[in-house]
DNA sequence: CGAGCAACCTGCATGC
DNA sequence: TGCATGCAGGTTGCTC
C-alpha cells in the first residue's frame, strides 16, 4: 500500500479536481471491502457538495456538505479522477461521479482498503481517534517517543509502525529510517537510548518528507491520482535489496522477518 | 495487559 | 502449459 506518503501525494492529486464541485451520483459496484460500503451514501450524498480534503495517517478525508468519507487505501488501493464515461476495469469499485462528467474512482484489487462514511466529528471516528502523532508534526519528537518506548520489548521496528505511536510509517519507510538511523530493526524499543532515538525521529521525518516531495514510493500498481508513478523508489537504500551490498560499507544486506514483514537491515552499520 | 500471529483478498513470480 | 506455493505497500482481532 500506500504509505502516508502515498495518500497524501493522492490527496494533493484529487483535492483541486474535487473541491467546491457537487456530487451527482456514487456508484457502489462492490461494497465488500474491508467494512462494507455503507448503502445509504449513494442516497445521501448526491446534491451534496465537497468542501475539502484531508488525511490522517493513512487515512483520505473527503469532507462533504453532509458528512464525511473516510478513505482507507489498504495495501493496493487507489484514487484517481476519471471521466465519468471511463469504461470500468476490475476492481474498480466505486465512482463518486461530479457534476463536470468526471469521477473519483475507487480501485483495489485486494479489498483490504475502506471507505467509511461519518456525519459525527470526524477525529472522533472509532478507526481515528486511537491514532498517534503525525510523523511530520512537531509533537511527534525525541521526548515523546523515548518517554512512549521505555519498558516496551517489542522490536523497534514493530514499535515504530505502530499507528497508536506514529501515524504513516509502513514497511518500506520503516526500514529506510532504521537503516539512516543505524538501529538495528530487532532491537527491544525499551532499551535505545533517548540520544539514537533522536537519530530516528530525525530520520522518519526526513524520509516521509523526502517521499512525499517526490510523489511516493512506485510499487507494482501504485500511481498518483494523476497517474504518474512516484519516483521514491530509486531513493530506497535497503527496502527490496535483500543481498545487495549496503551502500555504505558494501556488506550484503540481510532479510528477516519481524512480525510477518519482510526486513531488510545492513548487520554492520545498524546495531 | 502485551505479544504473537492468523485472517481478510487478489495478483504475480517462481519452481516443478 | 498447468498447478501449487509463497509473497506483497495494512490493519484488526483472535489466542495465549
Amino acid at each position: 500500500m500506500p504509505e502516508l506518503p502515498e495518500v497524501e501525494t493522492s490527496r494533493r492529486g484529487i483535492d483541486p479536481h474535487v473541491c467546491n464541485r457537487q456530487i451527482h451520483q456514487v456508484i457502489i459496484r462492490e461494497a465488500r471491502l474491508r467494512w462494507p460500503v455503507d448503502p445509504q451514501i449513494a442516497r445521501i450524498l448526491p446534491g451534496s457538495q465537497i468542501t475539502s480534503t484531508d488525511r490522517r495517517g493513512k487515512y483520505l478525508l473527503i469532507y462533504t456538505s453532509e458528512g464525511c468519507l473516510i478513505v482507507h487505501l489498504g495495501m493496493s488501493g487507489s484514487v484517481r479522477i476519471v471521466e465519468a464515461s471511463e469504461p470500468v476495469k476490475k476492481h474498480d469499485h466505486i465512482d463518486i461521479v461530479l457534476d463536470n462528467q468526471t469521477a473519483l474512482r475507487y480501485h483495489d484489487p485486494r479489498r483490504f482498503g475502506a471507505m467509511l462514511w461519518t456525519t459525527a466529528p470526524v477525529l472522533e471516528h472509532e478507526r481515528l481517534r486511537h491514532l498517534g502523532p503525525e510523523p511530520l508534526d512537531e509533537s511527534f519528537d525525541t521526548s515523546y517517543l523515548y518517554r512512549y518506548s521505555r519498558s516496551k520489548k517489542v522490536p523497534v521496528k514493530t514499535f515504530i509502525m505502530d499507528s497508536r505511536v506514529v501515524v504513516g510509517v509502513g514497511n518500506i519507510y520503516a526500514n529506510e529510517a532504521l537503516y539512516m538511523a543505524g538501529i538495528s530493526p530487532k532491537k527491544e524499543s525499551g532499551t535505545i537510548s533517548r540520544q539514537r532515538y533522536e537519530r530516528l525521529v530525525a530520520a522518519i521525518k526526513e524520509v516521509i518528507a523526502n517521499a512525499i516531495n517526490v510523489g511516493g514510493t512506485t510499487l507494482r500498481d501504485f500511481v498518483g491520482s494523476d497517474g504518474k508513478p512516484g519516483y521514491f523508489k530509486q531513493s530506497l537504500q535497503v527496502y527490496g535489496r535483500a543481498g545487495q551490498p549496503c551502500l555504505q560499507c558494501h556488506t550484503p544486506l540481510t532479510e528477516i522477518r519481524i512480525a510477518q514483514r519482510s526486513t531488510v537491515y545492513c548487520r554492520k552499520c545498524q546495531r
